[in-house]
RNA sequence: CCUUCAUAUCCUUUUC
């Protein structure tokens, strides 16, 4: 049983619950019975992809075979929610936990919080963090860092910087991943000068620079618009021993094209590979956009068609990305060609893809297609904004139309969508 | 610290 459950946990890194599903069969198919850490590692498994279904269904089968559940069993579970389709549900599922008279620890909090992370305001992980006062459990460092990632998301780098305090104040020693989730919050909005100076901070405490926080501040310089900051820290950091990954040359690659010099996001993307380092769809996306803001429409095609010959499928941006650089390029016609082909390909197109289009309809003056294309958004259940509204009414006012312009006006009103 | 639970880094449109 041992063994088994062994090679049950190590499913864990791919995420292979399926295989997991498999060893817990053949357990019992052996004639023995599992035990709790069994399928605690088995609902491990089904956190990477989010499948809380089978992860439930695990639970149910412990109930079922009086296996007894217990506080890492349901902490599990939660962890499950994640990368769900309703991280939220993980909110539901802890008040199930107390439902079932299951003792919560902090990782029931930690793993609640790190699901809400994307998806909540900063409230309800305040509200947890204030729960957690009342039953006197402590929050530790992981709780502090998650809460701290949180507000990164929510670009409340302030708030970030006081939890930071109250860390300190709670005496909860702060570690590189505190410092990573610091930089990012102040990466999300820019303030380039203190990530940098957060940087120097971690140093002085004697915590070692590592690749995530170098990548992080070159974000953050990105973000900043300072590219010859973030060209600094990418030497830096190979300086003192940190190898670039492929996140440090597609942040760097950004913040070029950011600044205008856009051959020298190219210049990146063949140094990358030169150093065998292979490229991301995020990569990929980086170069288009240079190509698109240098006025290269070629370029970003061909770098578009690389996509596929190595293996890899365009992603929304791309389309996106490639369509934004034709328009640029006076080729609007070639931009909507490509977003009949992302239909095809089975590529869903986004707000922006249409925006896209919209704006591409305007230049070509074709308010038929505009109409259509406003269709097409709501029949996708997309919602237009200001922009695609503005594009609308930009091309019935290119041919004249006021009638038809008031007429969206309206629409844009009784939409909820306020104009400038 | 060796069978089971939680945390940080990269991409897209804005009137002239």
């Amino acid at each position: 049983l041992y063994s088994y459950n062994t090679c049950i946990s190590a499913c864990e890194a791919t995420g292979d619950w399926k295989l997991a599903r498999d060893l817990v069969d053949r357990i019992y198919a052996a004639g023995l019975t599992p035990d709790t850490i069994t399928y605690n590692s088995a609902i491990s498994t089904c956190a990477p992809s989010g499948n809380v279904e089978e992860a439930l269904r695990f639970l149910d089968e412990m109930n079922e075979n009086l296996i007894r559940a217990d506080t890492v069993t349901y902490n599990a579970c939660l962890a499950c929610f994640k990368y769900s389709k309703d991280p939220r549900g993980a909110l539901d599922f802890l008040e199930t936990m107390k439902a079932r008279n299951i003792q919560l620890n902090v990782f029931s909090y930690a793993s609640c919080l790190a699901a809400l992370e994307h998806v909540a305001n900063i409230d309800n992980s305040m509200k947890l963090l204030a729960e957690m006062k009342e039953k006197s459990i402590r929050p530790n460092v992981v709780v502090f860092n998650t809460i701290i990632g949180a507000c990164a998301k929510a670009k409340d780098k302030d708030l970030a910087l006081k939890i930071f305090d109250d860390m300190k104040a709670a005496d909860v020693k702060h570690d590189e991943i505190t410092y990573g989730a610091l930089i990012d919050a102040c990466a999300k909005v820019g303030d380039w000068e203190k990530a940098i100076s957060l940087l120097h901070d971690m140093v002085q405490e004697n915590l070692k620079p590592n690749l995530i926080i170098f990548n992080a501040c070159i974000s953050a310089c990105e973000k900043g618009g300072q590219a010859f900051k973030a060209l600094e820290i990418f030497q830096n950091m190979k300086s003192q021993g940190v190898t670039p990954d492929v996140i440090s040359y597609t942040a760097c690659m950004n913040a070029c094209e950011k600044s205008g010099m856009w051959q020298k996001a190219l210049d990146f993307f063949n140094e990358m590979k030169d150093e065998g380092i292979a490229p991301t769809i995020l990569t990929y996306n980086a170069c288009i956009r240079a190509c698109a803001k240098g006025g290269e429409p070629a370029k970003a095609v061909e770098i578009f068609n690389s996509i596929r010959d190595n293996n890899m499928s365009p992603s929304t941006v791309s389309y996106n990305s490639v369509m934004m650089a034709l328009e640029r390029g006076g080729q609007p016609e070639k931009a909507l060609e490509y977003f009949r082909e992302m239909l095809k390909s089975n590529i869903a197109p986004d707000n922006l893809t249409f925006n896209q289009c919209l704006k591409a309809a305007s230049k070509l003056q074709d308010a038929d297609l505009s109409l259509k294309l406003y269709g097409d958004m709501i029949k996708l259940g997309l919602k237009p904004d200001r922009f695609s509204f503005y594009c609308c009414i930009e091309t019935a006012a290119k041919q004249g139309k006021w009638e038809e312009a008031v007429k969206i006006l309206r629409t844009m009103h009784q939409e909820g969508v306020m104009p400038e």
